[in-house]
DNA sequence: GGACAAGTATTTTTT
DNA sequence: ATACTTGTCC
């Protein structure tokens, strides 16, 4: 099959792997993505699976896209023989794991008790919201039991498959989460909502408890496809496991070494039980590298080599060695994004690389602010990958709450969102006497505004409503634009629906006031309305549902913020997984930034930024920068920072300069002409304040931890003195003089000696 | 109900 | 430094 010949050997053998477990291991840049669509293709075009018997999971979004693009008529390889056609595309199962069990759950929703198939999905700000409901109710102190830190307990207990009754609480600390984790999941009933782990943990227990159910769906998945296996959690190797329990083809892609997200539940070691618990497996290895230069492959091998518990591929590349890696110190942070943003014009200049197939990488979102800056100083476009989310904006989040509610008006967490938003007089204690009440009735807050409107109409209430005449009046207005709005719900189509929806809750008033800033959030909700036209011509009682899934799982902006302005890429390490750039600079690379100084205790977590790091360098496919810093201000502190111990497992044959091996003045000129003048003008201060003693250059001193030491270059700042110190046997550390345990040798302790 | 001061925490974030 | 939350006052 045509197809087929553009695959390597290895590639094809995977792509054609008979029956059974098959496991890929793929290193970076082998064309995994590529093996999955054409072991689809193959499937169905070679081996005759009906594509309805075909499930393929991936982790986001885009990957499940890219792979129904990639198998879509419109995208074929050349010679122009077209994988599938639109008829078995559309057959196919390909999705995330959430949107796969969400759909999953809705069909058989008769069977999870407490649920209807109405259920709305929370996404993490309801989710938190519900935690702080459950801690008030529960008379907790949020302050003392802070609710990130409980749902991520939750999060865990739940993607372990272990729910509220099955958990075991040790510590205070335990039982207060296992307290709240009861009330929570009590409220999410209450609210007739899922949060996103119990979309899969759901599922499992629905297999597990219900054997027709497992087996329906068992039979007709012949076929399971996973990708970025090395990311599964226990719920989902657990689903996977159950799914491919009959049939056991069980086709997934992993790669140890890109493993980043256990910090979520993801456990690399699901590579290893998966080869326990099909024993019978093939394995296939993809070594061949189709993106980098040998001299970054190599860079990269060595990075990851000091990993335990891996398979060691051997990754190789037909592209030649190419240019070495750069590694660079900057003298701070500032200087260290303007040589960033002054290298990324010189690469377009001399090397003809395209500023938008650059890449600035870091480790912390907030490194982001200075690039940014540097980057606006000079006039240069850039994208931010995944700054503030569009569907984290306060806007956007408050018209999907009207539409949640209209959907469902049991959510309460939508109804306590948006019942004062806009402002209609409605406040916290209105709020919290209705909810009160609410719960006397018995009934939801929506089914107490119910309940309002009855009273007023002549009802007699057990529990008469116990509002003020303003507040009662405030509510009742407020009730008849939701009970209108749910009229209208299945009567309009959904754009229709929306546009309604922001007039009659003020909303649209409230941002025609022509500021700049009510102008953006309008744009942004006019984006929002461009969702909703997809769903135009569908039915208005399936359109609403339909909406919102897509919108509760697609949380990412998705191809929303994506501008195309080009400009070099601003992003996390863990944003650039996936993707690949003509140059990458890693800026950050400091210990205690990567790897991160929370890591710095734990061997996984320490293994993990390791991963981190090695996924950074094999994102590039011509030039790599690792740019590290001699001092560098965090949480408006400045220290004297340490270069990465990754940049010291990359061996010198493959690195271009070596600055922090001379003494500061140097290393600054070697780096480039202008630093010099940023240098002297930073080291040269009058001090302000006395410092307590001077070290000269020359000076014997004594180190708690390094013994005696020679002072080999000094300067002053306007409130220390740093100095290095080159301890025989220990290398040359810097030192800050007004923080390091040191003690001059031999000398009187003479004060204000410069050098 | 909104403005302002004070206090606090600050890794990563596929869904 | 700073962004975000909470508390207090008008």
């Amino acid at each position: 099959m045509i197809f087929l010949e553009e695959l390597n050997p290895k590639q094809r053998e995977a792509v054609e792997a008979g029956d059974g477990p098959v496991l890929v291991l793929a290193g970076p840049g082998s064309g995994k993505t590529r093996v999955l669509t054409y072991r689809v293709a193959y499937l169905v075009r070679l081996s005759g699976v009906a594509p309805w018997r075909i499930m393929a999971v991936t982790f986001t979004n885009k990957a499940a896209r890219e792979m129904k693009e990639r198998l879509a008529p419109t995208h074929l390889p050349p010679h122009g023989s077209s994988p599938l056609s639109p008829h078995q595309l559309q057959q196919l199962t390909i999705g995330t794991f959430h949107a796969v069990c969400a759909r999953i759950l809705r069909r058989e929703s008769e069977v999870i008790s407490g649920w209807d198939s109405n259920f709305v999905i929370y996404d993490s700000g309801d989710q938190l919201a519900l935690i702080r409901q459950a801690l008030r109710e529960l008379n907790l102190d949020d302050k003392k039991h802070r609710p990130t830190s409980i749902h991520g307990r939750i999060s865990t207990a739940k993607n372990e498959l272990i729910g509220p009754e099955r958990f075991q609480a040790i510590t205070y600390q335990e039982e207060i989460v296992h307290r709240v984790y009861k009330r929570y999941q009590e409220l999410l009933r209450d609210n007739n909502a899922l949060d996103f782990d119990d979309l899969l943990m759901k599922t499992v227990n629905l297999f597990r408890q219900r054997d027709d159910v497992v087996t329906a769906y068992q039979e007709r998945y012949q076929h399971i496809l996973v990708d970025e296996f090395q990311d599964t959690n226990m719920v989902q190797y657990e689903l996977v496991k159950l799914l491919a329990g009959k049939h056991q083809h069980l086709f997934a892609v992993a790669d140890e070494d890109q493993s980043i997200y256990s910090w979520r539940g993801a456990d690399y070691r699901n590579v290893l039980r998966f080869r326990e618990d099909f024993p019978s497996h093939g394995l296939i290895l993809l070594e061949e590298n189709y993106r980098s230069t040998g001299t970054i492959l190599e860079a990269a091998r060595h990075i990851i080599r000091h990993n335990v518990h891996r398979v060691d591929k051997q990754l190789f590349t037909h592209r030649g060695d190419g240019v070495k890696v750069q590694v660079i110190e900057a003298y701070d942070e500032q200087e260290e994004a303007q040589y960033v943003a002054g290298q990324i014009v010189r690469l377009q200049a001399e090397s003809r690389v395209p500023t938008s197939h650059c890449a600035v990488m870091y480790r912390t979102n907030a490194q982001s602010r200075l690039l940014e800056e540097e980057f606006i100083r000079r006039g240069m476009p850039y994208r931010l990958v995944r700054g503030t989310r569009f569907y984290e904006r306060k806007e956007v989040r408050d018209i999907l709450a009207y539409l949640r509610l209209i959907h469902n008006p049991d959510d309460g967490v939508s109804m306590a969102r948006i019942i004062n938003a806009p402002p209609r007089g409605i406040g916290a204690k209105t709020l919290s006497a209705l909810e009160n009440w609410a719960f006397k009735l018995d009934t939801s807050t929506f089914g107490a505004l119910k309940k309002l409107q009855e009273e007023e109409a002549g009802t007699h209430l057990a529990w008469p409503s116990p509002f003020s005449a303003r507040a009662g009046k405030a509510l009742l207005s407020f009730a008849s634009v939701l009970t209108t709005l749910i009229a209208d719900r299945d009567q309009i189509t959904l754009p229709e629906l929306f546009d309604t929806t922001l007039s009659r809750s003020g909303y649209r008033d409230l941002l025609q006031d022509g500021s700049n800033e009510a102008e953006d959030r309008w744009d942004n909700l006019q984006e929002l309305r461009r969702v909703t036209q997809q769903f135009a011509s569908t039915d208005p009682s399936d359109a609403l549902p339909l909406f919102l899934e897509q919108v509760a799982l697609v949380s990412d902006a998705d191809g929303l913020t994506e501008d195309n302005e080009g400009g070099p890429a601003l992003l996390t390490l863990h944003a650039a997984k996936g993707l690949e750039f003509q140059a990458v600079f890693m800026v950050g690379m400091d210990e205690g930034m990567l790897p991160h100084k929370r890591s710095l205790d734990d061997i996984e977590a320490m293994q993990e930024e390791r991963r981190l790091c090695y996924v950074g360098v094999t994102r590039a496919m011509d030039h790599l920068y690792l740019v590290h810093t001699f001092r560098r201000t965090t949480f408006g502190q400045s220290a004297l920072s340490t270069p990465s111990r990754f940049l010291h497992d990359i061996p010198d044959e493959l690195v271009d300069i070596r600055p922090h091996v001379s003494p500061p003045r140097q290393r600054a000129r070697a780096v480039s002409a202008d630093r010099s003048v940023v240098w002297a003008d930073k080291a040269s201060p009058t001090p302000t304040h006395p410092v307590r003693s001077h070290f000269a250059i020359g000076d014997t001193v004594a180190h708690t931890k390094f013994g005696e030491g020679v002072i080999i270059a000094s300067h002053l700042t306007s409130d220390d003195q740093e100095v290095e110190v080159a301890f025989p046997g220990q290398g040359i550390k810097r030192l800050s003089v007004n923080m390091a345990p040191l003690e001059k040798l031999d000398q009187e302790t003479a004060v204000g000696g410069k050098q």
